[in-house]
RNA sequence: CGGGAUGUAGCGCAGCUUGGUAGCGCACCUCGCUUGGGACGAGGGGGUCGCACGUUCAAAUCGUGUCAUCCCGACCA
């Protein structure tokens, strides 16, 4: 409830919507797909200025500052401290981590007219860390948890939805250092606890996930969803109707249905299978069920190709296998590079006689009796056991895509699938970069250690969008009252009337002295458009001074809910008090 | 990077097939009129038709190249 500050820091004084620099579009732009993108443009929040990089127009930034605020007043609470760190950052720092070279073409890097190279920072830990190392020297001094609220840059390969996905996007960025593992576990449960009250507080109903930690590196990390509820967001939620399981497909677990390997083929044989090269047309031919089958994949993985083994009616979770074999990349392979590697046809091919790197999925551990291929054109195995006609994979690990209906892994229940917007992230990075930067304290033994990291971000200017995602209907934006760019829209229904625009000013001043953010809609214009622009701008409630004057009365509507009140002019200001008192 | 599409006024689009003085709606300016859900009338300003080269008496229109933007995919806080 951040209107009972006394200072706002929401930005300009102006509230007179003459004066107001912004503009409203009737029309949709041709290029906003996603509501988000649509909304923010028609209702003046934002311009492209290029792909995936926007000016935020006045209301945008205000309502990036609320949100900036709620974050500086949680970290802060949580003992965070605020910097602020250079944007331009010199390659020697990425060549210690190694990352120069691994993060490829979406770190944006530049010459300056020496001919030094360096990059605009997509994120911070090589700055931070050799911040860290110059600065901290014992554990004394530990822990620290430092943030900076910045302008991030991402050549991203193909930048999308507006302000969920730019090259340029506004990011908190926190980074924990520790003198050991128990003060990390410390230190990561106060950032959840931070997040947990920032996202509350922005009215985002959010869930924690466990995800991969994808290039950043690190053991454990959680995002936080914006459960959109509808078709938009990236990334595909599994979560547990009974329990609070969540995680990101990419990682997400489950118990899965169990095979059904009926004993059909007691013994092993060769068996033809002319051109029977799918696993629906192998359990057709066979009249078996697809989980009686070991299906076999291969992908090339950093250029070297690797084989792939899944239970037959399970598919393989690209990003778990990347992990599983450590590699950078990945893809599956064409059928030109099967012959190649495994002189085999696509579609006959096993783990039998190949000298690739084979892999299997947790999924086969439990396969009997079952039908697989031998790398030889129009023939299967069936009645297979492992390590009798094939050999057990030397590597197992959990690379299979959980699909919902499964079981949940904590509990009895089941999951479901749910799209979301990745509005926060938490990693415990441990000493990945410490390590590689050589960034150490002296603990109280005198010896020399490694600070043990982790890093937070929050996509602020993605939360902003994520908002809009979820709260909006046909004619506008319904923002959560905590980061609305006002609270309040005066509107006199025609301003050359004397009744109406003074009654419209003395409550718009009113209001301003209950330190309630208000606008008056003082513009020469009919009804209609001002009723339109207030919901398409989604100013939280609007007081309408009209033709209900002659009573005595003005119109209050809000605009979440749509509801209409009819309340004394003497009363009105009271009346909105409370209603954003109660949020809405 | 692969596949697809589009570049014409600030925004949304037509015109291109069949080459011949660049149009419509919204927005903007002036005047009038209007004032409870994106009014109406009259008048007005604004465009190197993405860029370059070529074909032609003549190119928004045809050809070649190039750049940009968007969509699908690979990738990704």
């Amino acid at each position: 409830m951040h209107f009972r500050n006394k200072i706002y820091s929401g930005g300009n004084l102006i509230m007179r919507m003459t004066k107001l620099f912004f503009n409203t579009l009737r029309e949709t732009p041709a290029d906003a797909e996603v509501i988000s993108h649509q909304f923010l443009v028609r209702a003046g929040y934002i311009r492209k200025l290029t792909s995936g990089i926007y000016t935020y127009l006045p209301l945008m930034l205000r309502v990036i500052k609320k949100i900036s605020n709620i974050i500086r007043e949680e970290m802060d609470a949580q003992g965070a401290q605020e910097l602020l760190m250079p944007i331009l950052q010199p390659e020697e720092l990425w060549k210690e981590t190694g990352r120069w070279e691994v993060y490829g073409k979406e770190l944006m890097r530049l010459t300056d007219r020496h001919g030094r190279m360096g990059a605009l920072g997509p994120t911070h830990e090589e700055i931070i860390t050799a911040l860290a190392r110059d600065e901290i020297k014992s554990y004394r001094q530990l822990p620290v948890n430092l943030y900076q609220i910045q302008d991030k840059f991402r050549d991203e390969i193909r930048p999308r939805f507006g302000l969920l996905r730019g090259r340029e996007f506004l990011m908190k960025d926190a980074y924990s250092f520790d003198a050991d593992e128990a003060g990390l576990e410390e230190s990561y449960k106060k950032m959840i606890i931070a997040y947990t009250n920032i996202f509350n507080r922005c009215g985002l109903e959010t869930r924690m996930v466990r995800s991969d930690s994808g290039a950043i590196g690190g053991s454990v990390s959680h995002e936080f969803m914006v459960l959109t509820r509808t078709q938009s967001g990236e990334n595909d939620v599994l979560f547990c109707d009974s329990c609070d399981y969540a995680a990101n497909s990419n990682r997400a677990e489950s118990r899965m249905l169990p095979a059904d390997t009926d004993g059909k083929f007691t013994d092993a044989k060769e068996v033809d299978t002319p051109g029977i090269k799918s696993i629906e047309d192998l359990a057709k031919f066979f009249n078996i069920a697809p989980s009686a089958i070991c299906k076999s994949l291969v992908y090339i993985a950093d250029k070297r190709p690797v084989m792939a083994l899944i239970r037959g009616d399970q598919a393989i979770e690209e990003t778990k296998l990347l992990n599983a074999i450590g590699a950078n990349e990945i893809r599956i392979a064409s059928d030109a590079e099967v012959r190649e590697h495994l002189n085999a046809e696509p579609g006959f091919m096993g783990p039998v006689g190949v000298n690739i790197q084979i892999i299997g999925d947790e999924s086969i551990k439990e396969l009997k009796n079952f039908v697989v291929g031998i790398n030889k054109a129009d023939k299967h195995l069936v009645g297979a056991n492992w390590d009798k006609e094939i050999k057990f994979p030397a590597k197992i690990a959990d690379i299979r895509l959980v699909q919902p209906g499964e079981g949940c892994p904590e509990c009895e229940g089941k999951l479901e699938t749910t799209k979301g917007i990745e509005v926060g992230n938490i990693f415990k990075l441990g000493t990945k970069y410490s390590e590689k930067m050589k960034a150490t304290f002296t603990d109280e033994n005198g010896q020399e250690k490694p600070f043990i990291m982790g890093c937070y971000g929050i996509g602020v200017s993605r939360t902003a969008a994520a908002a809009v995602e979820r709260y909006h209907d046909k004619d506008g934006i319904q923002w959560p009252i905590a980061i609305a760019p006002y609270h309040v829209v005066v509107v006199p229904v025609n301003v050359t009337d004397e009744q109406q625009m003074s009654t419209a000013e003395k409550i718009y001043n009113d209001l301003l002295a209950e330190n309630i953010e208000t606008v008056l809609d003082d513009r020469d214009e009919r009804p209609g458009v001002k009723f339109k622009d207030a919901d398409l701008i989604g100013f939280s409630v609007r007081i309408t001074a009209g033709k209900t004057l002659v009573e005595g009365m003005v119109e209050i509507k809000i605009r979440s809910t749509g509801e209409l009140l009819k309340v004394p002019v003497g009363e009105a200001v009271a009346r909105v008090k409370d209603l954003i008192l109660k949020e809405c």
